[in-house]
DNA sequence: CGCAAGAATTAACATATGTTAGGGTTTGTG
DNA sequence: CACAAACCCTAACATATGTTAATTCTTGCG
């Protein structure tokens, strides 16, 4: 596959099943883009409650799902490009969180009448787009654990972890590191903390050489350490083959 | 609907979508059911890395999805009867978490074969299996909120009222409360926390005349106060129609 | 270049929760 | 009924995290 094929769906489902897909399905889902739109600033994509008629893949940048609750924001997932960020709402027909764009974003939309021809006529298809939404299951899972059972110090690292794998999957991880336009307001959101423990945290998984992150910059220093301290095993993701980060 | 219809499969949605199956949809998924099990003890159906050829559905009891780190267990789902407890691994092929039972439980199979079958010619039932996975999903998102949101206290208001909510979607609640056959620990683990604290919080809850739990029975004192206290709102079960407990 | 707004950082103090230890109570079973 | 095994409950102390309040550092923009 070239750099050039399938432009907005190509990172779909990549680095978790090689053989979901064979070359007609793959150029069928690409076919059912039918609206790119690009946002510059942090925007509310869709809201909690919205009633929508298609679905939302991202193509590039960074989403996040939020639950407003109790005057505060929280982010109950993040996504990467070749996510499907509202494939749920498909079948569930409402939201219930809204889906904000965390720096620049660029998605593309598939309407839900041509998702109800796939499912009427292209099982496989189907069942991969039904995968796509178990393995943010799977994710979310994996955040109750790790909300029950770690400290604010490894919930950063566990995310930290999980962000480099899931964009290593997707090619964009870099040799050491990524790119990540969080704050760390954002990061707390992401966290369950406050951005006043978060900076704490942040501050002691960098002077203890485990991951550096400033100005929207994460860079792995110790990896080991990091899947130490986060209590990561990547086995949730469902990555195929032998993964390269364990 | 009588009590004798659908014995295995008749809870299947039931309170979420009345219309989501017709009388032969129905029909054709009990059908599907070619083997019921029960189990007594405490007992662990599932394990974590599995390769099913089956999917179960619950019948009977109550059963939690659990992973285990650290040494610790961390109950990150709850189940109640009529929930597939591990339809995602149809697709998802392996097991990210055990499937525990908590107390008696009687589960039914639904070989994946069958699955295949009905994913090839029934695109409406087929869309329901997915919407009971999102339906989960959703759940997690919940609970990933409430983790990063609310205290040990108010975690435990939440699970009371989601369960009370479930139940009675089922038919399964009583008047004024519910049997929950979890021990102060289990609780713990569902809240992330240690059964010290947890008991802490029971006491308080049951002193403040909100809920009482003891010796596997629940009883909601002050349904209004739990909702505050668990900062519980029922719109991402997806009940169907104006839901009883709102 | 200079300003304003947001972001990062630090300090001091209050509190929820974890940890360790132990005693009491219920429940199932021979 | 007696016993063991869970389970429930409580206390004392340590610590992670929340809260409030400022100060400094970046960044975007006129």
């Amino acid at each position: 596959m070239t750099e050039d094929s399938y432009p907005r769906t190509r990172r779909f489902l990549q680095g978790r099943s090689r053989d979901a897909l064979d070359v007609r399905e793959r150029s069928l889902l690409e076919s059912l883009v039918d609206e790119v739109q690009q946002f510059t600033s942090p925007h509310t994509i869709l809201k909690r409650g919205d009633v929508q008629d298609r679905s939302t893949i991202l193509i590039e940048g960074t989403v996040a799902r939020v639950i407003h609750e109790g005057g505060k924001r929280h982010i109950v997932a993040l996504h990467v490009p070749g996510d499907f960020v509202d494939l749920h709402a498909f079948t569930l027909k409402r939201l219930d969180h809204d889906v904000v764009s965390m720096g620049a974003v660029r998605v593309g939309y598939v309407t839900h009448d041509a998702l109800t021809r796939v499912l009427e006529t292209e099982p496989n298809l189907s069942k991969m787009l039904w995968y796509s939404t178990l393995l943010d299951a799977a994710m979310h899972r994996e955040w109750i654990m790790k909300m029950e059972h770690l400290s604010a110090h490894g919930r950063l690292a566990h995310l930290m972890a999980e962000l480099w794998q899931r964009l290593t999957f997707v090619d964009l991880a870099g040799e050491s590191g990524f790119a990540l336009p969080l704050t760390q307001q954002e990061l707390a959101d992401s966290c369950g903390t406050t951005s006043i423990h978060m900076n704490r945290v942040v501050r002691k998984l960098r002077e203890t050489g485990v991951v550096d992150i400033s100005r929207g910059q994460v860079t792995i220093l110790d990896f080991d350490e990091l899947k130490r301290v986060g209590a990561f095993d990547a086995a949730y993701l469902y990555g195929e083959g032998p993964l390269k980060l364990i």
